[in-house]
DNA sequence: CGCAGTGTTGATGAAAATCAATCCCTGTGG
DNA sequence: CCACAGGGATTGATTTTCATCAACACTGCG
């Protein structure tokens, strides 16, 4: 069965057609969750694993005071922690940011599979640390990025991403976050990304308009966002690594286009 | 046999003295590493996992202009991913920030000793999804809070990890991180930490001389950092969870003591 | 002694937040 | 079909936070 789930593991390792099939038969019927609402809570108890088949999820956490801040996207394929069910209380809350479309796989479901197949064992592992990379390189992002590098970074991540299961092609991609969802994950208010988002398009690097994104001079873009989607660890050989920044400082640098 | 990582992973399953016994085993004798020296590599290939015995080191990444953000930090007990061998290349760098003591266990001694005891596999797979959330509590810090927040709140959490190893009184710890150390984990100049620094000195919360660090008033560190421990996940029974904000955003607040 | 890394200070400028209006879609209900 | 509501996008003016630049003091150490 092709599904976002397996194609985003076959990235990891070849699923046989019999661990396919495993994973059809755990993944319990996808229910609809609307967007803004949460899938999962802060606080709750762990039990199951949620995967995400369509639309796009968020973790986040919220100060009283309003702040908000969003940790990580989960698009299609995703899934909200394969081995959370061994920890005691969950420290974030993940919401819908569209209408999403989750299945729920059980906590000891889960534990049969990984126990039958290594392969999956190993798919689902891999997973999880690839999500650990991506987080380290959020980090990055937001303690050393520039506002115009950070948009311009997670805009590749994204489209790498969703290449990797089938979702975007060479040079666009769908892209349902708002501005205020982008400020939210980059650590800056909505007023900002709207001017670094019109710089980008100023610099004729890419458009954004009917919440899809379209990326016009992929090279600058990788360049301008220090994007090496080794991090990604979806297997070099379908990454478009063509554009990972040969680098040598000195080039002429899109930066010269910015403000 | 008492080792940091022993203390470590007894906040997650209580170890018998077998498996305490199974560590001792596969754990390798350990090198010194200076300061500033790396521990590994960015683009190595993983083999083997590292853990700290003594000493700090850290994730980080260096841009070629020169910026360089610090990761996740690394004290006695922690290990540098004990699933890693999963993953094809490090995208990252692990550096020693004093000298550091590690210890290194083999990928298959590793693989063993998870597949021979079961709560062995449990301690490390809670340990890497704590790892996993305190690096999401780092996103939340650097997209959201201020720098006042961003320092009280890592030195919370520095001296909740400590004492979770038995390196930190109830008030005080070491803290041998320099302000440039400081400036590259918090995304900030090593100028502006030193000036935060310097509030936090003002409002009587904290002192910070000679590599060790004293809370002064804990519950009002905790307060402005919003700190709460449970993304720790070190077990609710000795967590100090009493200065964990009963929150309530209308209280005195110390952040006005703050210029 | 002198050097290098660290900590500190002041002056200045750039990046981003804040405040406050619009404007512009898009879906909704009359 | 149109008016309307509401979220989203955009703009300008202003303030705050933080970075940058440039000294200089302190400390441990060869």
């Amino acid at each position: 069965m092709d599904t976002p789930l397996t194609r985003k593991l076959n990235n990891f390792v070849r699923l046989s057609a019999m661990d396919e099939g495993l994973i059809a038969d755990v993944l319990e019927p996808p229910r609809l969750v609307e967007a803004r609402v949460d899938i999962v809570e802060e606080g709750e108890i762990p039990r199951t694993v949620n995967v995400i088949l369509s639309g796009w999820a968020c973790r986040y956490r919220q100060f009283e005071d309003g702040r908000r801040q969003i940790i990580s996207l989960l698009l299609p394929g995703d899934c909200c922690d394969p081995h959370i069910p061994l920890l005691d209380r969950r420290d974030h809350a993940i919401g819908a940011l569209t209408q999403v479309s989750v299945a729920r796989i059980g906590g000891s479901a889960m534990a049969e599979i990984m126990a039958r197949s290594p392969t999956l064992s190993l798919a689902f592992h891999r997973e999880a640390l690839a999500g650990a990379a991506i987080q380290r390189e959020w980090t990055v992002s937001l303690g050393r990025r520039s506002g115009a590098e950070r948009l311009a970074h997670l805009f590749c991540e994204l489209h790498a991403r969703l290449r990797a299961v089938s979702l975007a092609d060479e040079t666009s991609c769908p892209m349902p976050l708002t501005q205020p969802d982008l400020a939210d994950a980059l650590g800056q208010t909505t007023v900002h990304i709207n001017r670094t988002l019109q710089d980008l398009r100023g610099a004729s690097l890419l458009t954004l308009k009917g919440r899809r994104l379209t990326v016009l001079d992929s090279a600058s873009l990788c360049q301008l966002a220090k994007f090496d989607p080794l991090y990604l660890h979806l297997g070099a050989s379908r990454m478009a690594s063509r554009h990972a920044l040969p680098s040598g400082p000195d080039r002429p640098g899109v930066a010269d286009r910015l403000p």
